[in-house]
DNA sequence: CTGAAAGCGCTTACAG
DNA sequence: CTGAAAGCGCTTACAG
């Protein structure tokens, strides 16, 4: 039990308790420079019996302003997460570690309040971790999350960062650069490819909210393009809501295939999505892909489980040390690097759905 | 463009610019005890420019140093996250903004490397966050995840700590209990009431590696618990995994319907689960809940959507006011406040599938 | 209405 | 091998 009333026990304290000067704690704690100024045994045995019996914890704000850095690090992402924002956070804790760094989460909320282009955008109160030198660097899974230019002031204040972003210049910071509309080109070309021309778009229900949201509505955006591009634009009569919610996803899929003029292709913003979608075809005596073909987005890990395998695209593994590498050397060489593009990109994964 | 070379601009450097004393910045930018020392409208101009001229951004350290009190809440949760921890984030953040707390996240990795019930605790590096007083306060959405020690010793040293756990003493911090165990032992209830006796179960992979480990077995051995205390053991030919990966549950209801002596009754794990085991058994021809009732845990939002809609045991609904408020009257009120226990009950939710 | 000064808890070159 | 002292960037009672 400590026994300062109230007050959190300090270095001096443990000095004062220890007998000796809180230079000597400091080093002992701090592990440092222990070659050149080693430390009795006992004298050590003493401080750390003394951290023990005071409960002593360091305060860590103390430490980094005196250490001019956090050795901290915050993977900002947009909730929920999914399998590459989880190996994406587990391999900036395991290679922070290397080097003393803990890693904490900035999780923005999915679904904003009200207008959609601009609540998509995290309130003030989330970026203060950021902006306030909280941490030493970040890793933004989702560059859309955060406005150009206040990547750019991040930056220059001398914040480390590194950016998940397609279509972003690098400003000092890097950019990882995924070339997702390169990867749904190439889906759409696949798909057209094989004979097909009546091409359905299984969308995010945001993304039909908030069409022209750059943010919400990028993969909607991006296939739309990539049609428009090979010379069979998006029919609107195609386009359905229900990627997110498996119910929905089954349901407007057999809608889709009892009307009129069924889609001979579907594309789903989701691989869940999809494979609802392969279900409902099934359900309904449709053959996938004979009747139907289907592909996901994102390459999750369902879909090379199931039967028929999905078509997707997605990043081919899930391993991100080159850009995690990167964070930590512009940390531990801050205003050295300028800023480079980091390919990383999305691949066509064909399977069997299609 | 800032031009100090190298170091970020600090107030000293603001006031330098616009001709006041620090004292005078840190008034205008913390915007505290206007009232009592009103700034001339052309002074604080003059600041916010010199601001805005220099790049200035606040340095948290120095601020939280001097407060002793860093306006910084954590929740702790595994990873991945769920639709409730999601909920409970946000309340966090909506109702720390009214204060001035900023929230951020701990995200604790999901598969442990090697030897599961050691493993599933967190390293140390991860609760620097919370030891070295980096945050005011915390809530851990999933009390296992840390050793009741360790929870005892950061609430000694002053952090504020609401704990959602459902066999824990209050110890310096709250617990928010969810009574799972009462609710798993309803569903059990229910079900013997519906005539059943051949009781299934469909469990997270993990439970059946590490059946003993308190942390990860949690539903398995509750639900084990509360089967033995009615009288009707869990039969382990009626135990199976798969209730995490949605193809694999298809397979293992399947094959459980199959079997010599199907079970007339299934509680999987997860509602994702749960759902897939209603489609297996629909597409072998058996009725749901008429030849196998089924039921879920967890009340997640798929439940309530499908047909028929599954019966689960969960939160009633996702409010976490109550919970929230206290950690902030917490910290307000440091040392003050005893342990409380929180009730929020799980509550056995029947509907069509049981 | 504004400024000089002390101090939050730590680290680290430097002197002994 | 150890300690006295300065200083990291802020805030705030206090004096003017």
């Amino acid at each position: 039990m400590p026994e300062n009333a109230g007050r959190a026990p300090t270095q001096r304290d443990v000095a004062a308790a220890a007998g000796v000067s809180t230079a000597t704690v400091s080093y002992i704690l701090s592990g440092r420079r222990d070659r050149a100024t080693p430390v009795t045994p006992e004298t050590r045995d003493r401080v750390l019996r003394a951290v023990e019996q005071l409960g002593y914890r360091l305060n860590h704000s103390g430490r980094s302003l005196r250490r001019r850095r956090t050795e901290l690090v915050c993977v900002v992402y947009r909730m929920p997460d999914n399998p590459w924002v989880e190996r994406l956070a587990e391999q900036v804790q395991t290679i922070g570690a290397t080097s003393g760094y803990s890693m904490i989460a900035l999780p923005l909320p999915s679904s904003p309040p009200t207008e959609p282009a601009a609540a998509s955008r995290p309130q003030p109160s989330a970026l203060r971790v950021l902006r306030e030198r909280y941490v030493d660097g970040a890793i933004v899974a989702n560059g859309t999350l955060i406005e150009p230019d206040e990547l750019r002031r991040l930056a220059a204040s001398g914040l480390s960062l590194v950016v998940f972003h397609d279509a972003l210049e690098p400003a000092g910071f890097d950019v990882v650069d995924l070339a997702q509309r390169a990867a749904l080109t190439d889906l759409v070309r696949h798909l057209l490819g094989r004979g097909h021309t009546r091409i359905g778009y299984l969308a995010h229900d945001v993304e039909l909210a908030a069409p022209d949201d750059e943010v919400q509505s990028l993969k909607y955006r991006m296939v739309a393009a990539a049609l428009a591009a090979a010379g069979v634009p998006l029919d609107p009569r195609l386009v359905v809501p229900g990627a997110d919610v498996r119910e929905r996803a089954y349901v407007e899929t057999q809608r889709l295939l009892r009307a009129d003029r069924p889609p001979t292709a579907l594309i789903s913003a989701s691989d869940r999505g999809a494979i609802d979608a392969i279900w409902a075809a099934r359900d309904l005596g449709a053959s996938v892909p004979g009747d139907l073909a289907i592909a996901g987005i994102g390459n999750g890990t369902e879909g090379s489980a199931i039967r028929p395998a999905l078509t997707t695209v997605g990043l081919p593994k899930l391993d991100f040390t080159v850009p995690v590498t990167r964070l930590f050397e512009r940390i531990a060489a801050p205003n050295e690097l300028p800023g480079d593009r980091i390919p990383q990109p999305w691949q066509l994964i064909v399977r069997e759905s299609t």
